[in-house]
DNA sequence: TGTACATCAGTGAACGCGCGTTCACTGATGTAC
DNA sequence: TGTACATCAGTGAACGCGCGTTCACTGATGTAC
């Protein structure tokens, strides 16, 4: 019956692949236990395999940890490029779709989420992590400035940098406040989505973009 | 030289308030090594006395940690509710003082917002933390429903409740990735506390309430 | 095609450690009389 | 004022447990010739 213990799909000595194995089961520790509460050991245990393996892979916790969430930003920010789509259909419905592909990552990828954003580790002493954090900042920075070009011409052109720093704020803050399905997470008269969406609608309007209403109509006379 | 070993303070067999003493110690962990960081049996040395003897004043230490993120929560709305000030000199700056007060209580008590936000303690089954945590909110969702009783009447009322939930996630997630002191924190062109207030005067612009300026110069004509 | 050998991923036993928790206990405090 | 007693906060020894880490090892794989 289950000579397939785990997820370890042994076949043999050598497991294969345990590299990503350990990851696998990390990331199910995670998203069951928080980021505390996995262990080496027992990330070994469930890919099968004694508890020194893993010391081939990674040469503590803390790099299987940090390997996940460097992981977790690169597949962020594959998520908001992809999202993004540069810009299309227009400018403005693209950054809504952005700030969905936030949360939706936030919630359908609990464990990278909290490994990325909660696990405590630290940005500097890990170039590579900071790194990979800010390729996936500067999708959202980048859209902010197609924003801000396309902004009428007879206001101030507001700074892009700032407007990309609140709107991660804002989605960052809704996510961690509302946007995870388990127990931690605080009711809403609303989905976090809708929340998030009226709230980047305001924003914009205050720094006077002009409103979907608007655009559309501008659109449409072309 | 060292007959008061750590925060103890012991004069003789009983400790007389050994319940504070853990939560000190508890606090000073937390700080140090993030809520899932710290042990009983640590707080427990931390505090001079015997492993055992938490248990006579928490049944585990998730009620140690429940009863810390309370505290805080009971704090936290202390704090706001002083910036609050009942809407003094004016509502807007009032408004703006609890933005300043919510990054001020992340920074001077990261042990307790960590307990409070990210230990991932469930709300539900922890009806006292839940009351605590909404009062809290509840001074942001007063100080927005006052402000907008004072928006200008040719606007169309904002919902006060959403105003809130974005003021309180713009808030949280600039706290989060930007407000910590530790290495934890983004580096930001700016303080978390000036990021905060122009985020909330655009927002509060996209809502259609006047500017500062306009505001001042309205109550300077009176 | 076969063989010898280097490489290296994973073993399993062992270690020291600190934790959570229990237990019968003991010392201090307060109170009834 | 003194004494007996109930209460209860803290002791200290003990337990079982799982973790992180090390070590010499062994089995599988690939490659040189």
């Amino acid at each position: 019956m289950s000579w397939d213990k785990g997820r370890g799909r042994r076949e043999g000595y050598h497991h294969g692949n345990l590299k990503e194995a350990l990851v696998e089961a990390a990331l199910d520790l995670i998203a069951r236990k928080g980021p505390a509460g996995f262990t080496f050991a027992e990330a070994a245990r469930s890919a099968g395999v004694s508890p020194a393996a893993p010391y081939r892979h990674f040469r503590d916790r803390d790099e299987l940890l940090a390997s996940i969430a460097q992981q977790g930003f690169e597949q962020f920010e594959a998520r908001l490029n992809a999202a993004w789509n540069d810009g299309r259909p227009d400018t403005l419905t693209a950054f809504q779709r952005v700030g969905k592909a936030y949360l939706a990552f936030a919630r359908e990828h609990p464990a990278h989420y909290s490994a990325m954003f909660e696990s405590g580790l630290p940005l500097d002493g890990n170039p590579a992590l900071l790194i990979a954090s800010e390729r996936a900042f500067a999708i959202i920075r980048a859209a902010a400035e197609r924003l801000v070009a396309m902004a009428p011409p007879d206001q101030p052109r507001p700074p892009a940098l700032m407007m990309a720093l609140h709107i991660w704020s804002l989605s960052h803050g809704i996510a961690s406040l509302f946007g995870r399905g388990d127990a931690t997470s605080r009711k809403l008269p609303m989905s976090p989505e809708d929340l998030l969406e009226a709230g980047v609608l305001v924003y914009l309007k205050g720094l006077g973009f002009p409103t979907a209403q608007q655009m559309a109509q501008s659109s449409a006379k072309k």
